[in-house]
DNA sequence: CTCTGGCACTCCGGCCCCGCGAGTGCTAAG
DNA sequence: CTTAGCACTCGCGGGGCCGGAGTGCCAGAG
C-alpha cells in the first residue's frame, strides 16, 4: 500500500493540515500554498506543499470550493486536527481569570447559577451555549409536600438534594379535606426521604397499601404525578444563551441554514440528543458537522462536556457553533467551565 | 391650512393608503400606482392615484426606496392602518378552531401550559412569541416551607394560588436543627397564608418579634429571602418560542439587524420593557418600528396584550416580528390567545 | 526518489456598460 | 378635479472584460 493512501498521515502532511485548519479558522478564506510557506515556516517550496495538499485532498481532509481556489478543511480535516491536538491546551490567562472570578462569588440559587453559567460560556466562546440542569430523576428526595390549590387541584412539590424543586399539579376528589393533604404529606415524607426521584412512583405505589384508608387514594395520585412526566426525559430544564451568535458574521453562508439551526436549538429533544454523548463518553466530546445525528446540525459543531461532583455526572453543558471554530480555545473553555461548575456544586454539598 | 397638510386624510387617500399597506404586506415589493388601480378597483386613473400618493408621501405615510420605485409604508403609515382598522377583525376559521382546540384540553401544569401557549402563538402568527408568567409579587401565598439542604443551606419554598412555586436558598447558622426548620415552617404558614408575595418580607419581619427566641432568626432569614429577588422584577419567568422566525425569508434585510433583534430577545429586561404597555394600556397594544423604546427593536413591530381573569391582568404575552406584518391577523391572534388563556386560568380558579 | 522553479490554465470576483422596464412627475387638455 | 401622454430617472440583470490568486503538471536539479 503506497504511503499516499495510508490513513496515518506523514508528519509533514499533518503539519500542513494543521496549518490549513489554523489559518482557515482565523481568516475564513480558502488557504493557498503560498501563504502556508510564508506564514508557517514549512521550509519547503509552494510546489511541494501543493503536492502534499493534493494528497490531503485525496485523503478527504481538505477540499477546494472550486478549481483554482485555496483549500478548506473538511469535517474529517477538523476531526484529525481535534484528535491530534495536544491535550493540555490552556486558556488565555484573561479568560481563565474570568472563569475563576465567576465561580468565586457564591451563588445559592441553582437555576440562576446555571443560567449565568450558560451566559458565561457563551461570552467566552462567542457561540451559543447551553447548560442542562442536573437530571432530576437521579436526585434524592429531600422533602415532599402536598398543597391545596383552588379549583379542586393540589400541588405536589418535591425538593431534591440538588436544590431543585419539582412540582406537579394533581386533581383531587372533592371529598378530600385540607387535613388529609397535610396527613398525606407527612406520610409521604416518611416514605420518600432519601429515595431517588425516579424511584418515587414505585415506592409510593408499593406503600399505598400500608397507609390508612383515607390516605391511600392520595398516595396513588401522588404516584401518578411522579410517574407522568418522568418518562419524558425531555422535561429537563435547560438554559440557552447567546443564540444570536449563530447569526454572527459570515460563518454560516445561507440564511436558511441559520434558520434551521436556531429552530433546532429551541427543541429540547434535539439538544438533549446533541449533548447525549457528553454523558456517555465523559470528558469533552466534539461533534463536527456531519458527525451530528441531527439533520439540522450538520453544518455545526458541538462541543460538550458533562459536569458533576466526583465520579457521577449530574448534567451536561456545551456550545453550538460553526464547524469553522477555534477548537482549541473552545474545548479548553468548555472543559474549564464544566469542571468549575462541578466543583461549585460539590461546594454546595450536592 | 390646505387640505393636503391636514392630518386627517381624505377618504380616498386613506383608501389608497390601506391598499398600499395591504399589498406591500402581501408581496414585500414597493407598490406602484398601476397595480393599485388594477387590483383595488379604485375607479380612478393611475395618474390620479399618483397625485394622491405624492400627498401621502408629503404626509409621511409612505416613501420611495429610490426615485422611480413604488411606495412602501412608513411606520406612520402602518400606524394609521392599524388605528383605522375595523375593530372586530376575525381570524380565519381554521385558526380560530386551532385556538379553541388548544384550550379545550386541560393543562394542569402552569409552566408547561404557558410554554405551549407561546408555541401556539408563534405558529399561528409565524413570528417569535413570548409569554410572561403571572407576576409573582401580586400572587397570594398558599403555603410556605423551609427544607434543609446539604451544605448549611435551606430552601424556602412558597406556593402561590396561581400554581407557581417560588423558591430561594438561604444560609442557615450551624446551630439550627431540622426541628427548628419544621417549627419555623409551621409558624411562617400561620403568618403568611393569603398574603401577597410582595408583602411577605414586611409581614415576616413585623412578626419576627412575636415568635419564640429560637425562631426569630429564621424569620429574619426568610424575610431576607423574600426581599432579595423581589426588587429585580426581571426575575419573572417567561417563555420564548419561534425565535427562528426572525430570520425568516427576506423581511429583515441585513444580517446585523437580525443579530441584534435576536440578541434583544434574550434579555428579560428589554422584553419586559417591550411588553410593558400591554399592562398599562390594556387591550391589544401595537408598537411599530421606531415607536419601540428599545434601540434594537426599531426595525420590529411588537403586538402585545395582557391576559388575566376578569379585571386584573396576571401577565402579558405578545409577538415580535418585522414591521411588514399582517397586522389584522396578528392582532386578532394575539387577542384571541390572550383571552382564551385568561379564561383557562380562570377555570383553574386563579 | 524528492524537491523545486517555471508555466499554462482555470475560475472567481469585481467592474463597467448597456438596455429594459417599472414607475414617477409634470403638463396640458377635457 | 381628473386624465392621457410623455419624458425622465433609476434599479436591476446580463454580458463581456480583466486581474489575480491558485492550481496541476512537467522537466530538471539535487
Amino acid at each position: 500500500m503506497p504511503p499516499d493512501t495510508d490513513k496515518r498521515l506523514t508528519d509533514r502532511r499533518a503539519l500542513i493540515l494543521r496549518a490549513i485548519v489554523s489559518h482557515y479558522v482565523g481568516t475564513g478564506e480558502p488557504v493557498g500554498s503560498k501563504v502556508l510557506v510564508e506564514r508557517y515556516r514549512l521550509g519547503v517550496s509552494p510546489a511541494t506543499v501543493r503536492n502534499e495538499m493534493a494528497a490531503l485532498e485525496d485523503g478527504g481532509y481538505i477540499y477546494q470550493p472550486h478549481t483554482s481556489a485555496g483549500r478548506i478543511p473538511t469535517d474529517a480535516g477538523y476531526r484529525y486536527f481535534v484528535d491530534e491536538m495536544p491535550e493540555g491546551a490552556r486558556l488565555p490567562a484573561a479568560e481563565a481569570h474570568r472563569i475563576r472570578q465567576f465561580f468565586v462569588e457564591p451563588r445559592w440559587e441553582l437555576e440562576e447559577a446555571l443560567r449565568q453559567t450558560a451566559a458565561l460560556l457563551s461570552s467566552l466562546t462567542n457561540h451559543a451555549a447551553v447548560v442542562f440542569a442536573p437530571a432530576l430523576d437521579r436526585s434524592l428526595i429531600r422533602h415532599v409536600e402536598l398543597v391545596a390549590l383552588p379549583g379542586g387541584r393540589a400541588m405536589l412539590i418535591a425538593v431534591t438534594d440538588t436544590g431543585r424543586v419539582d412540582n406537579h399539579v394533581v386533581l383531587v376528589p372533592d371529598d378530600v379535606e385540607e387535613t388529609d393533604l397535610v396527613a398525606a404529606s407527612e406520610a409521604l415524607n416518611k416514605v420518600l426521604a432519601g429515595i431517588a426521584l425516579e424511584d418515587a412512583a414505585a415506592t409510593v405505589r408499593n406503600r399505598a397499601g400500608e397507609v390508612s384508608q383515607s390516605l391511600a387514594p392520595l398516595f396513588l395520585l401522588a404516584a401518578d404525578a411522579f410517574e407522568g412526566p418522568a418518562d419524558e426525559k425531555a422535561h429537563e430544564r435547560f438554559f440557552l444563551e447567546g443564540t444570536s451568535h449563530i447569526v454572527d458574521e459570515d460563518k454560516f453562508s445561507d440564511l436558511e441554514s441559520v434558520r434551521r439551526v436556531i429552530g433546532a436549538l429551541e427543541h429540547r429533544r434535539l439538544l438533549l440528543e446533541v449533548l447525549a454523548d457528553a454523558f456517555s463518553l465523559g470528558g469533552v466530546s466534539v461533534r463536527i458537522g456531519a458527525e451530528n445525528p441531527a439533520q439540522e446540525m450538520q453544518l455545526c459543531s458541538v462541543v460538550a462536556a458533562p459536569y458533576g461532583t466526583g465520579e457521577s455526572a449530574l448534567g451536561s453543558l456545551g456550545i453550538v457553533g460553526p464547524t469553522r471554530m477555534d477548537y482549541r480555545r473552545t474545548i479548553a473553555a468548555v472543559h474549564e467551565v464544566s469542571s468549575h461548575l462541578g466543583q461549585m456544586l460539590a461546594g454546595l454539598g450536592i
